[in-house]
DNA sequence: ACAGCTTTTTAGAATCATTATAAACTACCT
DNA sequence: AGGTAGTTTATAATGATTCTAAAAAGCTGT
């Protein structure tokens, strides 16, 4: 299987659930953004097994811990993932809801000045907001 | 009043309410970062008299919406926001959960070299991430 | 001050995303 | 195959936010 060795490696038994979760996620050409409901809905269109939502919200918490997905900051009482974990920042269309890559290149180099004693910089993230 | 005329000048009767919720908010020496509940909670707590959870909820957008406040792009399931309306990003303390303000002189300049077609910009965030 | 009209407040209910529970099931090891 | 720890599941619980619709308050003109 394509993503036993993957799941494996990082000490999560592969199920049939989190391979089938993996092939939601990972098998497509494009990354895209999705909120935990999405995904259980694109999966149950895909197979047609069920997939508890519960199952879902596990395994998609399991894959961002180990850093196979992340989350996007923005401000909304959803959260959104992203198949894309490369450096990157997103455009937000505030009229049509829908979030945008921005790849790395797209944005200049970020330089913080400020320093937090004791603390280092894990990700920085911009959120680029747009309008008609 | 010190609120009143603010509040009639975007078209909000100034209330009791309103004026209680202003004087919690842009009273302070400090700006500060903030949910509904808390601030609720902050403001009984100041008076003695109560206030509905709706009402601040009602208040706060409204002056959201008037450009008094703006939230703070961050991934979580409640919403943050700010009496800081002025251009600056924020880091994100993962350990203690805490939102600490990045002046804007704080960050170097962004450029942003992506256009999207038909749409004009209206904020730039940037949300850093800091661990341990 | 008062009537008439509009906006606002309010308690409580409803909604919706997310997390917790704990019993049934499954993968893995020997 | 049997034992054990990890996983899935339906369902309940939680918690933030929004909705509702009736009561209260603000405003305008008299
Ligand atoms: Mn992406
Ligand atoms: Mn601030
Ligand atoms: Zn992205
Ligand atoms: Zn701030």
């Amino acid at each position: 299987m394509k993503y036993t060795e993957k799941l494996r490696n990082s000490g999560l038994r592969p199920t049939k659930q989190r391979v089938q979760i993996c092939n939601a996620l990972f098998d497509e050409k494009k990354t895209f953004h999705f909120t935990v409901k999405d995904l259980a809905k694109k999966i149950q269109n895909k197979i047609n097994s069920h997939i508890s939502l519960a199952t879902v919200y596990n395994t998609v918490h399991a894959f961002e811990k180990k850093g196979y997905l992340k989350q996007i900051p923005i401000n909304s009482n959803k959260i959104y993932f992203d198949t894309n974990v490369s450096e990157h920042h997103h455009f937000y269309d505030l009229d049509k809801n829908k979030l945008i890559d921005l790849n790395k290149c797209d944005v200049g180099p970020i330089n913080i000045k400020k320093k937090i004693n004791g603390k280092k910089i894990k990700s920085v993230e911009v959120l680029v907001k747009l309008e008609n």
